[in-house]
DNA sequence: TTGTTACCTGTCCTTCGGTCCAATACTTTT
DNA sequence: AAAAGTATTGGACCGAAGGACAGGTAACAA
């Protein structure tokens, strides 16, 4: 595959992106949800419908995806990064910066429009301060080893994976967890999650 | 320049490091601060006394800096990043992901765990408050039935009540259950709670 | 010593969860 | 009219989850 596909509107940027590959192809948004595939580089335009829905979908499918912007900004970047893109550049970028953020891309590389990064980086690291404010009252029952295992569980793990983690079986984790749902009265590890991150369980039956 | 240093306490992981890069060197804090220029890759293990003070300082003469860690987490990769450093990685990662990171930081690119790629977008995406929640930009890509069963899932309920309760079929439930699992790319309703819920997922493995 | 508790492991079994392979029908878009 | 997306269901399959039952060690108190 690795071919290079152009998502936009309009036709106006074409002359740069096909200098940057010679051999780039410009597609409608129908065009390279129909035609995109694993390993294909995929640059797409931000003033399109639904890009972040159309860049969901081709990394889904394996496609390197890339968001252009004529005015890039924070939050579009975000967009573009949570939506499973892997760079996001102006536009306009010359020629052998696109090829940079193509190189940076294809080896797994995140690239961002370097102003922004280190806006964007800076300001996140501020406001992400306190956020483990565990539910200490539910936790208070439990022994150690029984708290080990219900925060694991908590955060998503699968029994096979905590008993990795905290080096014993999958069958001892079951057994303390067993013992979890005895004291916090859940049923399962759903419960445990909803219990433990103080919302409310509302089920019917 | 060009040239690679490593800076770390013991000297255990140097075996793998050499490998990747055959000119590289070991140092120590004290080494890389004097040495240490514009051009140069210094990899610094994030055991080190402030690394991320060193990793500034370095970072402000031009050095690229990549952290490496044993225990990857989304803190620490926001220290990093913060720090200016422009990828973070375990620490025992092979060789040739780590020519991979090289080749990427080198051209001005991110690179991050890739297990921990999508938590710290995501949770970045979230502080900086470009979707007030991260439920309602979830909940967005998914069809109104899809919700539905995304959200009685997610309030603790099982195939079977969301079954009883939208009165469907329970493979219904799990069809709808699976489309959701796909386009929010978690892998099981534990991830799916713990996304809608505005945390995040420390999966390690 | 005995009793209790935490901690760890095993086997057997049932149910639940998730994915794969379909299929039908309805609506919207092209 | 053709194509695509959505909603619904079926069956088969397999691994994960959780309970029942039955052990083991180590620490500590009565």
């Amino acid at each position: 595959m690795n071919r290079h596909l152009f998502v936009s509107k309009g036709r106006d940027d074409i002359p740069r992106w096909s200098e940057a590959f010679p051999g780039a192809r410009q597609c409608s948004p129908q065009q390279v949800r129909a035609q995109a595939g694993a390993g294909d580089h995929v640059w797409i335009m931000t003033d399109i419908e639904d890009w972040p829905g159309l860049t969901e979908r081709l990394v889904q499918r394996g496609a390197i995806l890339v968001a252009l912007s004529h005015q890039p900004n924070a939050t579009q970047a975000f967009q573009a990064l949570n939506a499973g893109a892997r760079g996001y550049a102006h536009a306009l970028s010359a020629p052998a910066l696109l090829r940079q953020v193509a190189l940076v891309t294809v080896n797994q590389g995140l690239w961002v429009w370097p102003e922004l990064l280190r806006q964007v980086v800076g300001s996140t690291y501020r406001a992400l301060g306190g956020a483990s404010q565990a539910n200490t009252q539910a936790l208070a029952c439990l022994t150690a080893r029984e708290r080990d295992v219900a925060l694991a569980v908590a955060a998503g793990n699968s029994n096979k994976e905590v008993a990795r983690k905290l080096e014993i079986t999958e069958r001892t984790v079951k057994a303390h967890l067993g013992a979890v749902f005895r004291k916090l009265r859940v049923r399962d590890r759903m419960q445990l999650i909803l219990t433990l991150s103080g919302q409310e369980a509302s089920v019917t039956s």
